[in-house]
RNA sequence: CGGGAUGUAGCGCAGUUUGGUAGCGCAUCUGGUUUGGGACCAGAGGGCCGCAGGUUCGAAUCCUGUCAUCCCGACCA
């Protein structure tokens, strides 16, 4: 491609819009462009990474056999309100009406339809296990889009459904498509953790995230360098820790702490450590309302609350006067003695003693307060979120925490939507029993921000070879030396014919110029045509490395060629 | 959905406090000089100051409303 004829509105200042590294490169570099929050158009240079990503995804699915096609993204409402997610959904659906006033939405998830397709084609149990997937548009109304395509309200899926007639064969197939996905993310040049992550309110009897690390990641990771366990914060197991309590055997005692909510406060007001605390917080779980306990340096995982407390809907902060109805106090004073609700308390605060809790008086606090003896818990059960420092659940070794983008996540459904839609076959006895679905998503467009996020210096993107939009680039240093355009144009001319994705910077520009560009738009590797193609050397360079070597025309497209190969 | 901020040329911004002809840098176009890491000189084009009302002789500027975008948090099947 020549560059003069191509579009690629390169910035050199960043738009005000972006904040994070992959999101100001992607607009620096002229592959994608805003048109709405959350809604991007791909230009050229986007559009190619974008398929170079969508077909390795494809090429390894097909590999682990499974097999594609694609649905409409314009979907008729009825397998959502069948499988009750119609109202589910909520506002992050974009619904809207035909002419006739039927209902549809722009399909955020295809389960139903899969499950449905399935229902519609497949006639007899002899044809499972099957596992089919898609490429394609997803759209979900975000509350809050943002980070350019990390989060948008469209974006390229591969959500992928396995069927399976037994538990065994779901097991297979969930296994390869973890083996698929290794390959995949290995191939895109993502430095990828596996987690165990949270089956929550989906059922099912396992799943795991494929993360890559980075700072700008929305999930917080847990992991242990010893044994190799990783799983996300929502699921990651936490052992509990004996903090120093004061020890002897001393009677529960009100004292008077006015206008001190927060622990913080509490710390410099008692003059006690926040481990010496336990702080209660009411939650409303669907319609009723429970109260969660943890020690007071730490954080409840709600995730966690929420299966154990067996929460369906929604599990959120109880409103401020109900707090007040049920405390009898301000927000900040609630504590578990006499307290008529449920109380689940986490394991760590079992072995605190004489601790300092709300009075459910207003300004008030407790002390010397001890389990069992001052109240009773509901249940005690581990509802803490884990932290740096913690113990690994699998080894006892310490505990490492990260932040993580999520790229991809595989799930085993079971019989959820199966049951919901009623996707059964009549086995060899001729008993009918209910297909076992799996369920396997890669956000696509979401791996190309991950992979600039992890693929970048100063200077702009460092693309792998293996999605770079073009793979080796020809730069004539000066536009108005014949010799060295005419050398450019043989060098691109013998690339493009041993089969390499080629640029040639043909543009009247400066050398300042198309040296800064090939940095930001991160194409993999240069030759650059100076003042010595007259004595037949040029310039061979890797945008990944600092260094640049003068080799003879020849040796520079073997050294490209080469490069090129090795490294797809 | 709660909190905060910002909307002025393709991009980055000033001007708003204190109302008085719409500005700067980059980019673009023309001519010239340049040519190995975002050149220089001269000239030119480009704006419903987010939108709608209001106050005023006069509004980018003050008031009201509204829309949009971004950030923090909640939510994220």
């Amino acid at each position: 491609m020549r560059m003069s004829k191509l579009l690629m509105p390169t910035l050199r200042e960043v738009p005000a819009e972006a904040e994070i590294t992959s999101h100001k490169l992607m607009l620096r570099a002229g592959l994608i462009k805003k048109l709405a929050a959350g809604i991007y158009s791909y230009l050229p240079l986007g559009l190619r990474t974008l398929k170079k990503v969508e077909q390795i995804v494809r090429e390894e699915m097909d590999n682990a056999g499974a097999q594609e096609l694609i649905m409409s993204a314009l979907l008729p409402a009825e397998a959502y309100q069948a499988s009750g997610r119609w109202e589910v959904f909520g506002p992050s659906m974009f619904k809207l009406k035909d002419r006739n006033d039927r209902d549809f939405c722009l399909g955020p998830t295809h389960e139903e339809l899969f499950t449905q397709t399935v229902i519609d084609c497949v006639r007899s149990y002899k044809e499972y296990p099957m596992t089919l997937y898609q490429i394609q548009n997803k759209y979900r109304d975000e509350g809050r889009p943002r980070f350019g395509i990390i989060r948008s309200r469209e974006f390229v899926m591969k959500d992928a459904y396995s069927f399976d007639l037994t538990e065994e064969g779901l097991d297979e197939s969930y296994k390869k498509m973890y083996e698929a996905y290794c390959r995949i993310f290995t191939r895109l040049g993502l430095d990828f953790t596996i987690v165990d992550a949270d089956s929550g309110a989906m059922g099912g009897s396992g799943s795991q995230e494929f993360m890559v690390k980075s700072p700008v990641g929305e999930d917080g990771i847990a992991y242990c360098d010893g044994c190799g366990y990783a799983a996300n914060y929502e699921k990651a197991e936490c052992i509990p820790q004996a903090a120093e309590s004061v020890e002897g055997d001393f009677d529960i005692e009100k004292i008077h702490t006015p206008n001190v909510h927060t622990i913080e406060e509490l710390v410099e007001f008692m003059g006690a450590k926040a481990y010496n605390f336990a702080k209660t917080i009411i939650y409303k779980a669907d319609d009723k309302y429970v109260a969660a306990m943890v020690r007071g340096d730490r954080e409840v995982n709600e995730v966690k609350l929420k299966n154990l407390v067996g929460c369906i809907d929604d599990l959120e902060l109880a409103e401020p006067f109900m707090v007040r109805q049920i405390t009898n106090a301000e927000v900040g004073f609630a504590g578990p003695v006499g307290l008529d609700i449920p109380i689940y308390v986490d394991k760590e605060v079992e072995m605190m003693k004489n601790f300092i809790v709300g009075a459910n008086e207003t300004d008030m606090h407790y002390k010397n307060v001890n389990i069992n003896k001052d109240f009773t818990p509901t249940v005690v059960a581990d509802i803490r979120v884990i932290e740096e420092g913690d113990v690994c659940p699998k080894c006892g070794k310490k505990i490492k925490t990260a932040q993580g983008i999520e790229v991809g996540h595989i799930f085993k459904l079971g019989t959820k939507y199966s049951d919901a839609l009623g996707l059964k076959y009549l086995d060899e006895d001729g008993k009918s029993k209910t297909v076992i679905m799996g369920c396997y998503g890669i956000g696509v467009t979401r791996c190309l921000a991950a992979a600039i996020e992890q693929n970048n210096d100063e200077n702009g993107i460092i693309w792998p070879v293996s999605i770079a939009p073009y793979q080796a680039m020809v730069i004539p240093v000066n536009s108005k030396v014949e010799e060295q355009v005419k050398t450019a144009e043989k060098i691109y001319e013998e690339l493009k014919a041993q089969g390499i994705e080629v640029l040639l910077d043909d543009r009247n520009e400066r050398a300042g110029v198309k040296f800064k560009d090939a940095d930001l738009i991160g194409i993999p590797v240069r030759i650059v045509v100076g003042k010595k193609c007259g004595e037949g050397i040029v310039e061979y360079k890797e945008r990944r490395s600092d260094a640049s070597e003068e080799k003879t025309i020849e040796n520079a497209i073997d050294s490209v060629v080469e490069f090129v190969k090795s490294n797809i």
